[in-house]
DNA sequence: AGTTAATGTTACAGATTGATGGCACTTTAG
DNA sequence: CTAAAGTGCCATCAATCTGTAACATTAACT
C-alpha cells in the first residue's frame, strides 16, 4: 500500500514540485491550497504523513498544527513542516506545538524524502519497510513475513494487518471500533464482535504449540499486544 | 524520570555546551569523545536518545548509526546527526542510513531541545500517553494498567473506571451519588449502596498484601483517594 | 454503656462479555 | 473453472462482572 501524504500549501510551483517528485517516489498525494480544508480533509482521511506550508492565507500552519494534534484522528499523524523562515525560534515553536520535523524552502526532493522516510520509520515502522519486532515475533513488512522464534508463521491478510497494527502500537489497547477503523478501513462497515474472531485466529497462528499468548483481552475496553500476566 | 542522553562527540566545547544546556533543562547526560566507546556505552546501557557528531575521529558517524542500527538494543533508539556539514547529499545519506533527525552546527541549545522533544514524542506515544500517578499507584489509560510498586494490579470495569476517577480528582470528597454519576453514568439508577460494594472491591484489589488502604472514607460524606492517618 | 445511623462484608443470582466452532459465502490461486 | 483459502456472522458455552439484600461492624452521639 502506497504511503499516503497530505501537502497543505497555497504555492502552486511547489505544490506541483513536490507531488512530482513523491509520486514519482510511489507515494499518493493529495494537495489543497487551503488551511481549513486541509484540516477537514486530514480529519476526513486521515494520511499517514502531513506536510504543512507555514504561510498560508487565512490560518497560519502553526494554527493549523495546533489543530491537528487536538483533533483525535490526526493527533498522531507526523507533520512536516516546510517553510521559508530559517530562524530559530519559529523552528522551535513549531517543533514544540507538535510538528515532527520542518524543512525549509529551497529544499532538494530527496532530502524532503528522506526525511519523510525518516519520520514514517518512528510512526510506522513497517511503511518504511523495516522489521518490526515484539518479544519473539518479528514482522517483515517487505517480504510480508511473520516469524516466532524463527518459525515462519502463516496469517491470512486481516490477521497479518491486525498484527501488525498491534506491533505498531505496542501496548496499547484498541476496542473493537478502533480496530475495525484502522485495520478494516473506515468506510466498511463489519460486525465488532468480528473482531473477536480474526483476534481467535490470529492467536491460534501465533501460539501453534508451545508460545505465550502475547494478545492482552481488556474486558470491555479491547484487546492490546503486550506480555502481560 | 529523567530522560537519559547519550552525547558522541569530540569537540570538548560543544560537549561542554551539549551538557550545561541539557542538565538545565532536566536530562540526564552521558558523553563520550570516542566512537568505538560511543557504541559499547549505548549497547550496555541504552539512552532514550543519541547525540551524534557526524565527523569523528576513527569511526565516521555514519558508520555508528549503521552499527547502532545493527544492534539489537540500540537499533530503536533515536539518533540525532550533529553536523557542521550543511550539504544536502550527506544529510540525506544520515537520515537514509537511520538517523531520525539532523541538526547543523552552528545550533542552538533550543533548537536541540525541541528536536529532541520532537523526536521523543515519536518513540515514547507512552510519554503522551495518559499515565496518572498517585503515590505508588500507576494507571495508564493506554495500556488500561494499573501498578502499585511495580506489581500489576487486575482491576474490573467498574473498579477501573472508579480509581481512574478518583486518580484524576486526588483528595477531592465524592459523595454515592456523585460517583453514581461520574462512574455508573447520569442515566444509570443503581442503589447508592453498590458504590460501598465496589470501593471495598477496590480496596481489597489495591491493598492485595501490604498496601497501605489510600481510599479514605468521609463518614456520612463519600470517599476519597487520599494518604491518610 | 446503649442506641442508632452509617459503613463494611459476604454470598449469590442474573447479566455481560469474551471464546469458540460451525457454516455459508466470497475471493484468490492454480 | 475448480479447489483452497479467507471472511464475516451467528449460536452456544464459559468466564467474569454486577447489583442487591442480608447481616456484621463501627463511629458518633446521649
Amino acid at each position: 500500500m502506497k504511503t499516503r501524504v497530505l501537502l497543505i500549501e497555497d504555492d502552486l510551483n511547489i505544490t506541483e514540485l513536490v507531488r512530482y517528485n513523491l509520486e514519482r517516489a510511489d507515494y499518493k498525494v493529495e494537495s489543497v491550497a487551503d488551511g481549513e480544508e486541509g484540516l477537514y480533509l486530514a480529519a476526513q482521511d486521515t494520511p499517514d504523513v502531513i506536510l504543512l506550508d507555514w504561510m498560508l492565507p487565512n490560518l497560519s500552519g502553526l494554527e493549523i498544527c495546533r489543530q491537528l494534534r487536538r483533533n483525535e484522528e490526526t493527533a498522531n499523524v507526523p507533520i512536516i513542516m516546510l517553510t521559508a523562515r530559517a530562524d530559530e525560534p519559529d523552528r522551535v515553536r513549531g517543533l514544540e506545538i507538535g510538528a515532527d520535523d520542518y524543512v525549509t524552502k529551497p529544499f532538494s526532493p530527496k532530502e524532503l524524502i528522506a526525511r519523510i522516510q525518516a519520520v514514517l520509520r518512528r510512526v510506522r515502522p513497517a511503511l518504511a519497510g523495516h522489521e518490526l519486532r515484539f518479544e519473539d515475533i518479528s514482522l517483515d513488512n517487505v517480504s510480508h513475513r511473520v516469524m516466532r522464534n524463527d518459525t515462519l508463521i502463516h496469517l491470512g491478510p486481516t490477521e497479518y494487518r491486525l498484527l501488525r497494527h498491534f506491533m505498531e502500537n505496542p501496548g496499547r489497547v484498541f476496542s473493537r471500533e478502533q480496530l475495525l477503523d484502522s485495520v478494516w478501513g473506515h468506510d466498511v462497515y463489519v460486525e465488532p464482535r468480528t473482531v473477536d474472531v480474526h483476534i481467535r485466529r490470529l492467536r491460534k497462528a501465533m501460539n501453534e504449540g508451545d508460545g505465550k499468548d502475547y494478545i492482552r483481552t481488556v474486558r470491555s475496553a479491547g484487546y492490546a499486544l503486550d506480555k502481560h500476566r
